[in-house]
DNA sequence: ATGTAATGTAGTCACTGTCTACTTTGTATT
DNA sequence: AATACAAAGTAGACAGTGACTACATTACAT
């Protein structure tokens, strides 16, 4: 960190730090190799020696995303439980939580653009993440729920709720939106009655 | 379109759709100005007469996107349904049907960097889509469907899972998932199955 | 200790968005 | 019909960006 280095120490991290929270800040178009070179006190080369260019930064960020989601989902409160609904509504509540904590991070996980120039690591920590969703929905399904519905339909509605739920209350448009009672909710209601809807504890 | 006149005749409107054009191709990365002005043969700084600035022009897009999702969710078959739920069912199809079949425009609707800049007309598209459905899912609840959740709540719900659908669905990540099975679904049929989940018509 | 690979620097290039000054053309007014 | 004016397109410039190159510094294995 001290500037009187030639070597930084372990600028790739640094510059994953740094990029999430200029996409906190500013959003993805804020987000410049340059900037951050800037920022970490390096010269605007550096960044290059750590990522082949910027897609494959936002392939790693994506990665990182991905694999800090399934922990998110998989280490909540309750994940462990033998009643498969009750786990699966677990899950549901510890990603919405960790989507609604980590705006940032959340949306470069699905940024069409992203996708796009996905590398092998991303595609597989994508694969993880939708694997950990259909088995635990199909634990539900192995105790009536939902029965003669295909797996990897009802995988996709399970997913759809925290994640499009996600993306409508991190979306900057809410901010023009003045009505909204959402605003003024507790966090972890909101976070139950939304998972309640899609995974019903009955 | 011919080049032998100065003034081009509709270059607005031109650029929007060869906008649409393009991030269907390449996605949102895509899009560049003076790539817009090449293809429709045109110099460099003429989209600046009809777009203030690549914002703007996103913007509008966005705009555009929210009017015709709106009028594809609301011109569906059975929309006009005197059972609420059978027009909510048939809304969520027509939401769907669109996204899948419009991908540019969908992903431009909630893309965080379009809405960050968003003008008082996309806000005001935003604005009418989510009262549209909201008051859908009201009717709903007026004939006992999820009575006791709140209809902000319930709207996000009802809304998420097209959305969320739409989303995975579009993926590029998609393309590189071999096992799934829903490449070879009939389109209609994938779209019943999800929305009767949401929205079951019992 | 030393040489080699890793890491950071400086310079350059093409491309982009945006601005300005200028040119061409459609149209309303007389 | 002539003309003035606004709309629309052009050409050039500028700074910022991603990416590449050649070069400099440093860490580390031998």
């Amino acid at each position: 960190m001290s500037k009187k280095h030639y070597h930084h120490g372990n600028l790739a991290e640094d510059i994953l730090n740094r990029a999430v929270q200029i996409i906190d800040e500013g959003g993805l178009g804020a987000l410049t190799l340059r900037g951050i070179a800037r920022d970490l006190g390096v010269s605007h080369g550096a960044p290059n020696r750590h990522f082949k260019n910027k897609a494959a930064l936002l392939s790693t960020l994506a990665t990182y995303g991905w694999h800090k989601v399934l922990e998110a989902t998989l280490r909540a409160d309750n994940v462990d439980s033998l009643d498969p609904r009750l786990s699966l509504n677990a899950m549901g509540r510890g990603f919405l939580r960790w989507a609604l904590h980590n705006p940032a991070l959340f949306r470069t996980l699905h940024h069409p653009d992203v996708a796009r120039f996905a590398d092998d690591a991303l595609i597989e920590a994508m694969r993880q993440f939708t694997q950990a969703i259909s088995d635990a929905v199909a634990a539900t399904q192995t105790i009536g729920n939902h029965p003669g519905v295909p797996l990897e339909i009802l995988s996709i509605y399970i997913n759809a709720v925290p994640f499009g739920a996600a993306m409508f209350l991190i979306d900057p448009f809410l901010t023009h939106y003045e009505q909204s009672e959402i605003q003024d909710m507790d966090e972890e209601i909101l976070i139950e009655q939304l998972i309640n809807l899609v995974v019903p504890l009955k």
